[in-house]
DNA sequence: TTGCAGGGGTCAA
DNA sequence: TTGACCCCTGCA
């Protein structure tokens, strides 16, 4: 069975394997995708695939020239969440015609041609950047493993077990004492105070979801532990506002270095990435941060 | 082996 | 505007 979904690509589904495969997939990556940074839930197995999971499953993907295959996936789980999930129901040739036409943004889109922005769930991405202040990838992921291994529910793919990421009222349930073996240090505390924000009400990320930038930006930031590079980093990665720029250190290195020089503030920053990239900011931040990263 | 600096920022004063 | 912050890692 071939059918034409409708993004420029083909899909194939193997329901002996629950395999789905599509072809002609342009500006898709997996490892650029899921080593860029946004999110930390995937992870590289030995065959260059990544494994993952989100809403509440596992799936494998790996990317060969512009072919994807996605295993431990079916069709109605593809259409319904894998396709929005990895960004395949997005242009990306149109959104890198329109940043394009400037050496440094066309260096860094050729570098990191593959990535896509994911769409995340909101819950879990802003728990996540709640837990990366002041902290290194490799110690982010691994509270963030352990917060799922102690609290989430094991699902098994390929013989290995994977757990699911809390839910709201099961995080807000919690005490500090409960979390502390996680080992989150001061961050604890914010992870709490998010969760029975959003568990009670107080902050509804589907109504914040509908707000303009700013508004959904100001509404994020009255979680505690939440400050502006959080915020953007939850409605870029999770709550579809592409106009999001997080600005952390390696963008703030990268920009003043090729754009702005050495005394640019963080509000300069944000502003010049407003005027020249847009409503599509947060893609070009992503190539940005990623051709930083990548190149010291 | 031990000690120290600094890390995908944010809070509080 | 500035220091403190949990904990971990890399590096003398």
């Amino acid at each position: 069975m071939v059918i034409y979904v409708g993004n420029g690509y083909e899909y194939k589904f193997d329901s002996s394997t629950n395999t789905v495969t599509l072809t002609g997939v342009e500006h898709f990556d997996a490892g650029h995708t899921f080593l860029c940074g946004q999110c930390f839930r995937f992870d590289q197995e030995d065959d260059g695939s990544f494994t993952g999971v989100a809403h509440g499953k596992v799936i494998n993907v790996k990317t060969n020239g512009t072919t994807v295959q996605i295993r431990n996936c079916t069709e109605e789980d593809f259409k319904n969440l894998w396709e929005r999930f990895l960004g395949l129901d997005t242009d990306y040739g149109a959104i890198k015609e329109s940043l394009s036409g400037e050496e440094h943004i066309d260096k860094a889109m050729e570098f990191g041609w593959g990535i896509r922005l994911l769409n995340q769930e909101p819950f879990e991405c802003l728990i996540s950047f709640v837990i990366s202040t002041q902290n290194q990838i490799p110690r982010i992921k691994k509270i963030i493993r352990k917060m799922c291994e102690l609290f989430g529910d094991k699902i098994t793919f390929d013989g290995k077990d994977y757990y699911t990421f809390p839910n709201c009222h099961k995080l807000a349930s919690l005490t500090e004492e409960d979390l502390a073996p996680i080992n989150a240090g001061y961050r604890t505390a914010y992870i709490l105070d998010a969760a029975k924000k959003v568990a009670s009400g107080e902050i509804d990320l589907d109504i914040i979801c509908a707000l303009p930038t700013d508004k959904a930006k100001a509404e994020l930031m009255k979680i505690k532990g939440v400050g502006p590079k959080v915020a953007d980093c939850t409605m870029l990665f999770s709550l579809q506002k592409g106009d999001a720029f997080p600005v952390d250190v390696w963008v703030q290195r990268i920009v003043r270095q090729l754009y702005l020089g050495e005394n640019a503030s963080i509000k300069e920053i944000s502003a010049f990435a407003g005027e020249r990239f847009g409503m599509h900011s947060g893609i070009a931040q992503q190539y940005l941060f990623f051709y930083a990263r990548e190149n010291g």
